[in-house]
Parts: C-alpha cells; sequence; structure tokens
DNA sequence: AATTAGGCTAAT
DNA sequence: ATTAGCCTAATT
C-alpha cells in the first residue's frame, strides 16, 4: 500500500479526505482513540467482524510501531461476549447492512444511532448551549467537543485519549502554549468532572428539547410550597435533618410510579434520574424521585405493588452481587419504645404490607428502582457516602426462609436489568438476559414463588433494551384535571423554568469546590479539581513552600511542604508553583451567564412573572382509571 | 386515627 | 462504636 495521506472525518462527520460524509455504514470508529474514518478512504481495511471492532486508526497504529507504548489492555472486559453479538447480528439474515452497521454501533457505543434524516433534524433545532459548549470546549487534537477532558497545569483541555496520545509520543510540552508538562502529571493526570457533566447535562437538555412535539405536561405537583431544602420546624427543635421535614418535590411523578424517572419528569434539569445519580441522604433521595418513602426501604402499597428499595445494610440476611442480589423483606422487628434502631427480630416475617408489594412486583415483573446506601457496610457495591441510584432491577423469585435471627424472614431475587451501565462497571453497555444465579438457600425455603405470566419489564431482543413489554400500571394518585388554557400556562412555566435551567444549571455544576460560587477565574488542578484562582491560592497563604527539618540539633536540607488539594488526598504543591487560569472553562462560564441573563430578560418581556404564575396545588378530581382488581395475590 | 418505617443527630 | 430520642409521612 502506498503510504498516502489518510485523514479522520470532521467533528461534522465530513470525512477530510474525499469531503464527503460517509453512511453510518461507512464509518469505522478506531478503538484506541475514538476518531471517525471513512471506510473507503482507508488504504488498508478490516476484513472481518472481529478487525471492525479491534480496528485502530492509521495514527494509532503507527504509534505502536514507532514506540512500544504501554497500552492498558488489547481487550476490554467482556470483549468475547461483544464479538459473539457482533457475529449474531452478522449471521442474522434478515437485517439489511443498514440495519447491521445499526446495530453493532449500538453493541459499540451502548447508545441508539439515530436515523440520518433525525440526526439532521435535530441539529437545525434546539438549544444553543450544546454550541456554547462547542466553541469553547472543543479539544485540539480532534477538534471534536471534549471526551473524558483534562486539563493540564497550565489551563488547557484536551480529551483524555488525545492527551495520552500526545504524550505517549514522547511529548513533554503542552500543544498549545508549550509549557512544560511534569512526567507525573502526565501520568497521573484526572479527568475534570466538572466539564464531563456540564456536556453531558447539555447534551440531555438538547435530546429532550428536541422532542418537542412528544413533551408532556405532568401535573403531578406535590410539596411545591415547600422550600427547596429539607429543613425543620419550629418545633422540631433539632440541627441538620435529625428530625427535617421534606423539600419540595422536584419531579412531576407520582409517588407510586414505576420505573424509571425519564427527562420529562424532570422539568428543572430535564435529564431525569441518571443511573449513578448520589445524593447526601434520603431526604434528597425523595426530593428526585426515587424512593418517596424517607425512613422505609420499601416503597411499595400491597395492592399495586413495590416501585423501589434502598439496600442499606439494616438487615444481616442481605447478600449483595451487584447485578443481582437477595433482599430480605421488612418487619419482625419489635419497635416499642420509640426506638429505630432495634435489630433483633422477634417475630416471623410474612408475606403482608412492603412485604407483599414486593411479592407483587415478582409476580408482574415489574421494573424495581434499586438504591444504595452508604450505611452498607457490608457491601463492596454500596457508595462510601450518601445514597445512590442503581437503575431498574426485575424480582425474579422471593420465598421464604428461617433467617438468621431465628426467625422466618421474607427473601427476594433482584436482578439487574437496565439499559445503563451499572455505576461499578467500567462497561458501556447495560444488561442483557441472564441466567438466574443457583441459591443454596433455595432448598431450605418454607414457599418460593415465582413469576407465571409475561413481565411487564422485559427484554427487547429486536431493539437490544429493556422497556415496558406491557404499559405500566396507572397512579392511584390525584391528578389535577386542567383545562387547555391551563395547560397552556403549565407548559409555558415548565418550558420557562427548562430552558432558565440548562444553562444556570450548567452554572450550578461550575462553582468553586471552596467557595461555593461559581468560579470568577477557574483553575483546574492535576487531580481534575476546579477552584477559583484566589480561593485556592488564599487556602495556602501563609503556609511556606519549603519546610526546615531539624534532627538532633542539626538541620537538614529543607523539604516541600505538601500542598493537599481541597478536594482529595493530592499533593497540589507543584501545581500551586504557577497556577494558571483555565481560559476555556472562564469563557464558557462567561457564555453560559450571559446567556442565562439573555433568556431573563427575554421572557421579563413577554410579561410572564414567576410569581403569577405559579402552579398552585388546587383541590381536584381523582382519575380513577385504576383496576382496583388486583385479586391476585394470596397470603 | 393508628401503626410502622432499612433515618438522623447528639450523647454516651 | 453504639444507641436514645426525636420527628415525618405513607400505608392500613
Amino acid at each position: 500500500m502506498a503510504p498516502v495521506t489518510q485523514l479522520p472525518c470532521d467533528c461534522n462527520g465530513i470525512c477530510r479526505a474525499c469531503k464527503v460524509k460517509p453512511a453510518e455504514a461507512k464509518k469505522l470508529t478506531c478503538k484506541t482513540c475514538a476518531t471517525q474514518w471513512h471506510v473507503d478512504c482507508l488504504s488498508c481495511r478490516p476484513e472481518t467482524m472481529e478487525e471492525v471492532v479491534e480496528w485502530e486508526c492509521p495514527d494509532c497504529s503507527s504509534l505502536h510501531r514507532d514506540l512500544p507504548v504501554a497500552h492498558e489492555k488489547t481487550l476490554p472486559e467482556g470483549a468475547g461476549d461483544l464479538i459473539a453479538a457482533i457475529r449474531a447480528i452478522e449471521a442474522d439474515g434478515s437485517l439489511s447492512d443498514m440495519e447491521k452497521a445499526k446495530k453493532r454501533q449500538w453493541l459499540l457505543s451502548g447508545k441508539a444511532v439515530l436515523e440520518e434524516g433525525e440526526e439532521k433534524r435535530r441539529e437545525g433545532d434546539g438549544s444553543n448551549i450544546l454550541d456554547i459548549l462547542n466553541g469553547t470546549l472543543k479539544c485540539s487534537f480532534c477538534l471534536e467537543l471534549l471526551e473524558r477532558p483534562v486539563t493540564t497545569p497550565c489551563g488547557h483541555n484536551f480529551c483524555l485519549k488525545c492527551f495520552k496520545k500526545w504524550v505517549g509520543q514522547g511529548k513533554k510540552t503542552c500543544a498549545k502554549c508549550r509549557a512544560v508538562i511534569p512526567s507525573d502529571v502526565a501520568s497521573g493526570i484526572r479527568i475534570n468532572s466538572a466539564v464531563v457533566n456540564a456536556i453531558r447535562a447539555a447534551k440531555a437538555s438538547k435530546a429532550s428539547s428536541t422532542a418537542g412535539e412528544t413533551w408532556r405536561v405532568y401535573q403531578f405537583v406535590h410539596n411545591q410550597d415547600r422550600p427547596d431544602r429539607a429543613y425543620t420546624t419550629e418545633r422540631a427543635k433539632r440541627k441538620g435533618k435529625a428530625n427535617a421535614a421534606s423539600g419540595r418535590i422536584f419531579v412531576t411523578v407520582p409517588q407510586d410510579h414505576f420505573g424509571p424517572i425519564t427527562a420529562e419528569n424532570d422539568p428543572l434539569r430535564n435529564q431525569g434520574v441518571l443511573v449513578g445519580e448520589c445524593w447526601a441522604d434520603r431526604f434528597e433521595c425523595r426530593q428526585w424521585g426515587a424512593h418517596f418513602p424517607h425512613i422505609s426501604g420499601i416503597a411499595g402499597q400491597s395492592k399495586r405493588g413495590a416501585q423501589s428499595v434502598v439496600l442499606s445494610g439494616g438487615y444481616i440476611d442481605d447478600e449483595d452481587h451487584g447485578e443481582w442480589f437477595i433482599y430480605t423483606g421488612s418487619g419482625g422487628r419489635d419497635l416499642k419504645g420509640n426506638k429505630r434502631t432495634s435489630k433483633e427480630q422477634s417475630f416471623d416475617q410474612t408475606f403482608v404490607k412492603s412485604n407483599l408489594a414486593l411479592k407483587v412486583s415478582c409476580l408482574k415483573g415489574y421494573p424495581v428502582r434499586v438504591l444504595r446506601s452508604h450505611k452498607d457496610k457490608h457491601s463492596p457495591y454500596a457508595p462510601r457516602e450518601g445514597i445512590r441510584y442503581d437503575g431498574i432491577y426485575r424480582i425474579e423469585k422471593c420465598w421464604a426462609k428461617q433467617g438468621m435471627q431465628g426467625f422466618k424472614v421474607c427473601r427476594y431475587l433482584f436482578v439487574r436489568c437496565e439499559n445503563e451501565p451499572a455505576p461499578w462497571t467500567s462497561d458501556d453497555h447495560g444488561d442483557r438476559p441472564r441466567r438466574l444465579p443457583e441459591l443454596q438457600e433455595l432448598e431450605e425455603a418454607v414457599t418460593v414463588i415465582e413469576r407465571q405470566e409475561d413481565p411487564s419489564w422485559g427484554y427487547d431482543e429486536q431493539d437490544t433494551c429493556w422497556r415496558w413489554m406491557k404499559p405500566p400500571p396507572p397512579s392511584n394518585w390525584r391528578v389535577r384535571r386542567i383545562d387547555s388554557e391551563e395547560t397552556e400556562r403549565s407548559w409555558k412555566i415548565i418550558k420557562k423554568s427548562k430552558n432558565i435551567s440548562i444553562s444556570e444549571s450548567l452554572l450550578r455544576g461550575l462553582k468553586c469546590l471552596i467557595c461555593g460560587q461559581v468560579m470568577a477565574s477557574p483553575v483546574t488542578t492535576p487531580c481534575g479539581h476546579n477552584f477559583c484562582k484566589t480561593c485556592l491560592e488564599g487556602t495556602f497563604a501563609g503556609v511556606p513552600f519549603l519546610r526546615e527539618r531539624t534532627r538532633g540539633g542539626r538541620s537538614l536540607r529543607s523539604q516541600k511542604n505538601a500542598r493537599i488539594c481541597p478536594a482529595c488526598p493530592t499533593n497540589i504543591s507543584d501545581f500551586l508553583q504557577n497556577v494558571q487560569i483555565n481560559r476555556e472553562l472562564m469563557t464558557l462560564i462567561n457564555s453560559l451567564k450571559e446567556e442565562a441573563e439573555q433568556k431573563r430578560n427575554s421572557e421579563d418581556l413577554t410579561g410572564e412573572n414567576s410569581s403569577g404564575d405559579k402552579m398552585e396545588e388546587v383541590e381536584t378530581v381523582v382519575e380513577e382509571d385504576g383496576e382496583d382488581t388486583d385479586s391476585d395475590e394470596e397470603e
């Protein structure tokens, strides 16, 4: 092959070699740097599906040849399954080449690939927030929006892969300003997650704003008159959240809502509750609708089923294997004396109340939201602090057995069936149907209950994703009935709060970790944390750079004082010697502020004031289309 | 109206 | 570390 100049596609997907936008099926993605290439313009094309999966662009493959860079891993975890899955797609005669390409891409990216027309429609529409990001947060290597952004000590932002490729070529200076990048920074660079979050939120808001036609006004409004945070009443007289009352609920789902909480139920952020989202405590978790009861571990009603559970280590019989776990029912404890800490069981659990609710969800195959709390000290999957949403699980079996404390407990086998990857894996895809674990304890189970009918939440082999296979059970909660005028009015309010929040919620994520204000002159540490320049420097004001050491009267060579990042245990002493402002981030913040300001002004002009448009709660009609005939449960 | 709940903080 | 003593809110 003649060594012709080979070029990848640009940020608009146009091949830099032939200047044509290749069809999806004609695009190849480099496994190392994730750039896209036009197959027809490559001098050497992959032949088999395995080669497609493992394909490296000419830049990256030449890199190995030139210098033996230590490569993390040739095959990602679970790549064997992936290749098998791709073989299966290839062998499927019912699919067109286009469909095959789409399925392949879905597997590789974990996301649905848009139709080309759909893609165009999206591009021409919606928020310019993403444009702002595109304008300020482009990687100067690949010219794309930053992917896994990292920031050099000199304040320049690159994709992690592009940065690694650069230093892997033996470069020791910043590609933008030629400032020296110390080798410990190059090897220990950390992702700037504030920037990741900003980009993710902007993408999510764009995606949902373009789904304009299907935008639905959900009129569930509870606790709207309450403050934004949990609070203690005068009577409670305690600090913190010991005796707290719930703050307002931000999402528009009713409390008996089954399944994921999607963007359309999230008028503030328009992203829904994402897998991996964390909250400080049960009150905050409640405010985002992931789990409503603020003490109970099970959210559910015996006649309808259970919507969510929290694993917090309260029952010693539990066992957690991440993608599946065994949950213990509630009850069996003597809670007399108003104590909430008794872990002593004093009577048998039975399938009543919330235990029955879990059983209903098992029989129906409903999706159950699962949260893990830091209080679970036993499980390696539990978060270190706060409470985390881990996605949708199904209860595949339930039974009763003699518990470890000598009384009967209800037991539930939960198995994950979620389209998003779990917070603990590095996989970029969600779950696929898996075989149930073989459980020893089932042999001593008193009664084993398994689902007979088809599950409500199941796996769609065609679309390769989990979804409702039957419509979700309608809510029994009171719904406000609103007329068309009011619909129009509340639509405006939601749209308005949405528009404000896109830029403002992005700004909220760009606050200094020291002063809590949106950063004026942001600096990014090599460990990936952002502060105001003045705040960070102020923290170490008065701490000398060098420390005199003495031992037994004689003085030793003076040593550098450790200066620990205010957000993590990294020593950022070297970084502090010459702190550079992250100017791209500063530009972004300024643009977002401007955008938010403009939005506010334009809304003032249209004469809408927030106080007049407030959605008051009105006593309402019960929308009773719910069947109360869930008569298939026995004691 | 009573009961129950896998939380939270401060005091041992 | 452990736990008494609170308060809130949903289900029954």
